[in-house]
DNA sequence: CGTAAAATCCCCCAATATGGGTGATTGATT
DNA sequence: AATCAATCACCCATATTGGGGGATTTTACG
């Protein structure tokens, strides 16, 4: 059975590029070709595509959006973000969005069916860069100010856990969780729950994610 | 210059069968072999390892402890996960512990040998159902009960702010936040921070990381 | 051994936040 | 017409928070 390929990429000579390859190639069946998305995603009914290679400027709905949409009508369609630039930004929210691989835009063609293959194959076509940047975007705790402990109470305040709570999850007193708290708001120089998470958030002292 | 490997692992006949592989590599220079991390560490200052190829079931130490013994002593060193299952909890937590990749134990011991020099070419070699799962990691809002706006609230909730900070955020009332959070509380069935942002997390209907 | 840091606990106080209730209005969407 | 989303209001009791004072014990390190 063929794989259904639909193309949203505004640029007609790089959206003619892409039909004329992988047109070549047996197992692809490219469906249609859009300049943007509202057009795929009013057809996308009928195209029924199994991979959608996506623009990330695009008139209109930007492929951010765009992917959105798609997945939520077709949430076993792959969508592959294809541009010109690695914007770390522009990366995570496309993944947020359920874009399966982020695919740089280059000269070699044929790289680009390697990586559908790639997604066709369970896996999440990316370029070593945005690899490590996705990987890199787990590590924490580069060299925090806090303590073990504290580290460990203000993750509980992340979770939304009050003093109380965070007392009985510890085996100690609420008075001790205070004390934790008054130290890390002064190793922060913050004063109050939504600063001091904002901080450690944005250094990586705390989680936050599982797979 | 050569590219400086270090390798720990435990069973016998798999370590002395990497270093025979590598060896014959011009570009690597196998420094040392070791069966658990303590030993590794101790030494590490004289190996000045480029590349850990780090075992994961170890006796003492394992190796996500290591890895973060590693990367404390030596950021710039990259450690690459070797090991015979795909366990989300363990690649979830090598990676936070700041592993570079995540390698499958296979047969084929020349992809190890590709996998290291995707590494240090600046990716994450990753097997392919593995770099899935990290993609997905970051997929949120599956089918969320929640609207929109709330979805937005209880963000902010799990960002640590008061009522009021949301409030100012939005541009509404506070009485229109408390709202929201009578709604989301009645939707998920809970009556807590806490408790709402527990489900929102596990049900990635909040974000959480950044890249 | 002695010091420092970490972890533990206690009290006081005032301001704020929270959770629950019971509404109401407007604008979309169906 | 009916539903849902989003907005806002007021009441009330309790819990939480942040800031200020302390104190004790355990652990780590030179």
């Amino acid at each position: 059975m063929k794989k259904r390929i639909t193309i949203i990429e505004d640029n007609v000579s790089i959206r003619e590029g892409f039909r004329a390859v992988l047109d070549t190639i047996e197992k692809y069946e490219v469906m249609n070709l859009y300049s943007n998305c509202e057009d795929a995603l009013a057809n996308l009914d009928q195209d029924q595509p199994d991979v959608v290679l996506m623009d990330i400027e695009l008139p209109g709905m930007d492929g951010i959006a765009g992917t959105v949409r798609i997945k939520k009508q077709l949430p076993n369609c792959i969508v592959l973000i294809i541009t010109v630039l690695e914007d770390s930004e522009k990366v995570f929210r496309s993944l947020c969005a359920g874009a399966g691989g982020y695919i740089v835009k280059n000269s070699n063609i044929s790289e680009i069916v390697q990586n559908i293959d790639e997604a066709l194959a369970g896996g999440a076509p990316m370029s070593l860069s945005i690899a490590r940047m996705v990987v890199q975007s787990f590590r924490q705790q580069q060299d925090s100010p806090l303590t073990e402990r504290e580290t460990q109470v203000l993750q509980s305040i992340a979770e939304g856990k009050s003093y109380s709570k965070i007392a009985l999850d510890l085996y100690v007193s609420k008075e001790t969780i205070r004390s934790h708290i008054k130290n890390i708001y002064r190793k922060l120089e913050v004063s109050s729950k939504a600063d001091a998470i904002k901080i450690a958030n944005s250094n990586k002292w705390v989680t936050g994610r599982s797979l």
